[in-house]
RNA sequence: GGAGACGUGGCCGAGCCAGGUUGAAGGCGCUUCCCUGCUAAGGAAGUAACGUCGUAAGGCGUUCGUGGGUUCAAAUCCCACCGUCUCCGCCA
C-alpha cells in the first residue's frame, strides 16, 4: 500500500510513477479528494468528543458531590450530540474504506531505475552465463517429462489421475532428487537465514495483510469449511510472522528462508505450459526473505540475488538475469530481477527465481515497523523476497541439462551430499 | 468435540463483581541525573503507539485481544469473533 501522506504532499509524482507500469493511475485523484473529506469529518468528530469527553466528566463531579439535579440538567444538554458524531464518524469509515480499496489496488512505485516498458520483451538483460545454444548434445535435446517417464522418476499421468491435470508425481530417484535439492537450498543459506517452517494453510486476513487477496483471490486454494487459504508461496506466512510488531533497529536485517509447497489455481493461464513440471498447481520451494532499513534495502536485494543466481551457478546450470521493465514487476514491488534457466530438452527459458524488492509498501500493509535508534517514533521497514531454488524449474533444468547419451543423468557434484551416494540416476534397463 | 478459567503498557501484575479525578496502582526493565574510590546498593526524574490541527511550542482525539452494543460516561456491563491455559474425549 502505498503511503497515503506522500500521495497527499505529492499526487503528480506518485501518478507519474504508478504511470510507468501502464496502470491507471486516476484513482490516486479519487484518493486525495476522499482524503480531505475525511480529515474534515475527523476534526469535527474530534471536537465533539472533547465537549461530550468534558461534560461527562463533569456530570461524574456533580455526582460524586451530590447534585443529582443539576448533573441530569447537565445530561440534557448532550441530547443529539450522540447523533452528529455518529453521522460523522460513520463518514469516515465509509470513506476510509474506498480509500483503502483505492489504494489496494494500486501497486508499488517502480524504483526510478527499474527499466521502462510495459512488457516482457522491455526487460534488460543483466547477464547470460553458460549459454551457448550449439552446445547441447542430442541426448539433451529431451524434454523432461518424456526423461521423466522413461526413467520412471517422474509420473504424470497417475498425478492427474488423482488430482487432475496440472499435478506432478515425483518417484524413486526423481523424489530423492527433489528431497536433495530442498536440503541444498536451504543448507547453502544457513549462514545468515533463519530456517523457518510456516504452515502452509492461512487465515483470510493473513492473506489480506501480503496483499493476494482481495485482488488475486482466484489464483488460491480456499478451504471453505475453515475459511483458510493454501500459501501460495512462503512469502505470506513469512510476512505475516512479524504483522503488526515493531522491530529493534539491531535485529535488523532480519533474514527468513522456508521450504514450503506453495499452492496456485494458475486461473488464467488453462492451457498453457501444461507439459511436464513448466507449470504445476503445488510444488516445492525455497524462500529467502528479509526485512531491512531503507539503507539497507540495495544490499540486501543484491545479496538476495546473489544467493539465487549462486545457487543455480553452481548446479551448473545455463542462466540468465533479467531485470525486469516497470510493466512486469509485480505488485508489490519496486525493482525486480529474475533469474532464468536454460532448459535444452523444452527448449525455453524458465523462471526459477524472482527477486524482489517492495520498499515499504508490504511493511505498511502488515504493519511492520522498526525503532530508528536516536530517533523518536517508528519507521516501517522494507521487505525484500527471491526465491532460493524452485524445485520443479530447477529438477527440470537438471535432469535435460544433465542427460547423457546411454539415458542416464549425472547429478550435478553440488548435490551429491544429500544423495546418499547416488551419482547419477540409470539410463533406462 | 464437551466442561471450566482467562486475554491490561517493553515485561510482570493490580483494577473488572458494586461503570465516573485510570492512559491506567505497584514492580521489573530501560534512559538521564545525583550520591559513591571502582562495582554493587541507594536517591530523583523520565519511559507507548497511531490519528488530526498547528510554522512551532503544543492542543485535541483514539487505543486495556478484535469488532459491535448499552450509557451523559466502559479496562469495568452485554453480544459475537480470535486466541491462550486446565481437565475429559479423539488422534499422527
Amino acid at each position: 500500500m502505498l503511503d497515503i501522506k506522500l500521495i497527499r504532499h505529492d499526487p503528480e509524482a506518485v501518478k507519474a510513477a504508478v504511470a510507468r507500469r501502464g496502470e491507471d493511475a486516476s484513482s490516486i485523484d479519487q484518493v486525495v479528494e476522499l482524503d480531505s473529506q475525511v480529515r474534515t469529518h475527523m476534526v469535527a468528530v474530534d471536537e465533539i468528543r472533547e465537549e461530550s469527553n468534558r461534560v461527562s466528566k463533569e456530570i461524574g463531579e456533580l455526582f460524586r458531590s451530590g447534585e443529582r439535579d443539576k448533573a441530569e440538567e447537565l445530561r440534557k444538554t448532550t441530547e443529539g450530540s450522540k447523533e452528529s458524531e455518529r453521522g460523522h464518524a460513520d463518514a469516515i469509515t465509509d470513506l476510509q474504506d474506498q480509500i483503502r480499496t483505492l489504494l489496494l489496488n494500486v501497486s508499488n512505485m517502480p524504483s526510478p531505475e527499474a527499466p521502462d516498458g510495459l512488457t516482457e520483451d522491455d526487460n534488460v538483460e543483466v547477464r547470460v552465463e553458460g549459454f551457448d545454444p550449439s552446445s547441447y548434445a542430442d541426448h539433451q535435446k529431451v524434454p523432461h517429462w518424456e526423461i521423466g517417464e522413461e526413467l520412471g522418476i517422474l509420473d504424470v499421468d497417475r498425478a492427474v489421475r488423482m488430482s487432475g491435470s496440472m499435478f506432478a508425481m515425483y518417484r524413486g530417484h526423481g523424489a530423492h532428487l527433489l528431497r536433495a535439492l530442498i536440503s541444498y537450498g536451504l543448507d547453502r543459506n544457513r549462514d545468515a537465514f533463519e530456517e523457518v517452517r510456516p504452515p502452509t494453510m492461512v487465515k483470510t486476513e493473513t492473506m489480506i495483510g501480503t496483499g493476494h487477496l482481495p485482488k488475486f483471490a482466484d489464483d488460491a486454494y480456499h478451504l471453505e469449511r475453515d475459511d483458510l487459504w493454501a500459501i501460495p508461496t512462503a512469502e505470506v506466512p513469512l510476512t505475516s510472522m512479524v504483522a503488526g510488531e515493531i522491530l529493534d533497529e539491531a535485529e535488523l536485517p532480519l533474514r527468513l528462508m522456508a521450504h514450503t509447497s506453495c499452492y496456485r489455481r494458475e486461473a488464467g493461464s488453462a492451457g498453457r505450459d501444461t507439459r511436464g513440471l513448466l507449470r504445476v498447481h503445488e510444488f516445492d520451494k525455497v524462500e529467502l526473505y528479509a526485512f531491512c532499513t531503507p539503507e539497507q534495502a540495495q544490499d540486501m536485494h543484491m545479496e538476495i540475488l546473489g544467493r539465487a543466481e549462486n545457487a543455480i551457478r553452481d548446479l551448473g546450470l545455463a542462466h540468465r538475469v533479467l531485470d525486469l521493465a516497470c510493466g512486469d514487476i509485480s505488485g508489490a514491488g519496486a525493482r525486480t530481477y529474475d533469474i532464468e534457466v536454460f532448459a535444452p530438452g523444452a527448449d525455453r527459458w524458465l523462471e526459477v527465481s524472482s527477486v524482489s524488492w517492495c520498499t515499504d509498501y508490504q511493511a505498511r500493509r502488515a504493519n511492520i515497523r522498526y525503532r530508528p535508534e536516536g530517533q523518536k517514533g517508528t519507521q516501517f521497514v522494507h521487505s525484500l523476497n527471491g526465491s532460493g531454488l524452485a524445485v520443479p524449474r530447477v529438477w527440470a533444468g537438471i535432469v535435460e541439462t544433465y542427460r547423457q547419451a546411454d539415458g542416464s543423468i549425472k547429478m550435478p557434484e553440488v548435490l551429491l551430499p544429500y544423495l546418499n551416494g547416488m551419482t547419477e540416476i540409470p539410463g533406462p534397463s
